[in-house]
DNA sequence: TATGAATGAGTCTTCATTCAT
DNA sequence: CATGAATGAAGACTCATTCAT
């Protein structure tokens, strides 16, 4: 009976921590490196000192957003690639896919990850097993293609991810307006593929 | 008196002017969106309320380089690309070099280019133009190896031009201390040629 | 069943508060004023609601921690003379070292007897009181020494005591680091006697 | 005439950092290390930024009103201690006096010198300066006296100066409200010539 | 015209106290 | 009764901007 008590209370906490790691990454699309802890608290609907109880400053509850970003992102990348684990090129699709919704769901954090203050902020091993994390999952699809015979194996292949991942950025940046994210993904593909590919001749 | 003196405090003053957005420009290369007005009237050994003669506010000042990076970007990145206008792959190759270099040189500027406060500052007509402008340049390559029989035509040309821009800075984010300049554009020309060319046989 | 867990939970209740004032004064001998609520629940392993049930505010501890020195300081002064109440000078020596030992036990609570803030705390009355009770002691000593024809008797008894009693403080600030209590004891008593007994000749 | 400009500007500002020294100590005297930064901004009709201005910060002001009201008590207990430089027993009263309206001047300050707050922001070497430049006031008094045949030698001359000085906290903490500084000064004084001075005889 | 001292709105953060479990 | 999560008032500090000299 007691122990059904605890985990009641620690539920409540729990949910309250998750309750404003949400809200926190809301108020960072919106704001950015600039987000106030104030505001979040309020959104969240918790005292600001609950907010403190849970993250010992601002800094923390940056790390820890950025940290929830990445490793949701990574787990949805992931998924969608072993969903079509058969396929590279389906892989990649899925993949591009993934991450251009990403980028529309987290907003400026991808595109802050370069800012000084964020330097300051994770410690460099940290940061580097997470671009680590990010090009091995690329580099995953990409060997699958080569070892299917369908991708050619002379390029650099962490260039080839770099690039990749890149170029999701870059269009997404420039034509987010524009176009709906599934239509950029296609395109976008078809340029990775014809990178990928080196007899074009039998495909067009 | 007044009108012989008016010339040379001009000139001063212009000479200010572009003393500080160079000196702001090497503190936001440090600092990012955290610059402060303080520290860059300190560098460039002026008043605060000199600086202030100058650029109304923070904003304005923010705006004035921001602006001067793009321009000279463009401009850096046009002047390239003429040297090389008889050669696309050539070109394509000042273009990488110099777009790796300038991401070096401006540091974080290009990196936080999404962020929410930068979209509250700058028209968004304004910022169409800028990104259109980039655009236009690296069509304009694509357009002469088109013409050139080098490059094949059947690609979204505007999609291609925002993966090479991306791939650069996908490029460079990852790989900026594992390898040189150089030699990060060379392999990742590589790729855009790949990518361009359909008849890779021939050249393999 | 209730009345017979009544008086565990009393006795419980009771060394519970026992505890707590024993912590609080540790933290206080550590962090002055400064001290926490917090942390004193802490370190008595209780939770911070059980000690609020003990004490209404912490100001109510505060007044608790000071009383139970000053009691207890009493307490051990008087016990030290008593012992002691044939021999005045023995009595002196007696008054001097414990006096030294508990400025040593209890670090910064005397010393900061004087802060504006106890002044809030403590109504003046009780202050008084306390005041009174500590020179009563002193005074003890010396009507002792009078009377046994040890002690001058044309000086101003309480300005006698307050200078001894100072001195203690005094002579801790300056010299605790230096010398051993009981050594410090040794000398300050000697000065002490110097300036109550007249014909010194006879003694040097 | 540029020379006389200059330091009108400074003029101004060394005469803000003095009034906000003056007003610190005010306030200390009255909320002892509680002291507000806001409080003291406002009674010296500054703005909060431009104390800060002057102060890095809280620590540094208290730091620099704690040196101050050192520095100054030092000099009018040197002041008067010289201006009876022939008459060691008039010094001693000198020294007495000054040090009993000190207390009232400067209120809580030396009465907090032990606070655990204070041993933090004032490095041990500095404290240990201050402590001796004390003591070497009043050992310099007692030189005079024993030089002069007028005190004893047979006494710990530092001992003797705590005693001195313990006992004018002493006697202030206790009787301030009872008696004038000038009578208390007069009744502290015959104690310590009690103790100083071996024959009694020939003055009684 | 140049200067930098003054300003204060706006943030982060702490900690005594309450109250639902 | 005990607990500790939640609360928010209060205080320290920063930094863009103004304005008297």
């Amino acid at each position: 009976m007691e122990q059904s008590e605890l985990p009641i209370k620690r539920a409540d906490a729990v949910a309250n921590r998750a309750r404003i790691i949400e809200v926190a990454l809301a108020v960072f699309a919106e704001r950015g490196l600039d987000m106030e802890v104030g505001e979040i608290a309020q959104r969240a609907d918790l005292g600001i000192g609950t907010l403190y109880r849970h993250f010992a400053n601002r800094e923390d509850l940056l790390r820890a957003i950025l940290t929830h970003a990445v490793n949701d992102t990574l787990a949805q990348l992931r998924a969608a690639v072993a969903e079509t684990s058969d396929d590279p090129r389906a892989a990649l699709l899925a993949f591009v896919s993934v991450g251009l919704r990403v980028q529309q769901h987290y907003g400026p954090i991808f595109a802050v990850i370069g800012d000084p203050r964020l330097r300051k902020m994770f410690d460099q091993t940290q940061a580097q097993t997470f671009r680590d994390q990010f090009l091995e999952v690329v580099v995953g699809i990409l060997a699958g293609g080569i070892k299917a015979n369908l991708f050619r194996s002379d390029l650099d292949q962490e260039i080839v991810a770099a690039t990749i991942m890149g170029s999701i950025q870059g269009v997404y940046d420039l034509f987010e307006t524009r176009w709906s994210v599934e239509g950029l993904a296609q395109k976008l593909v078809l340029l990775h593929l014809a990178m990928l590919t080196r007899n074009v001749n039998g495909e067009s």
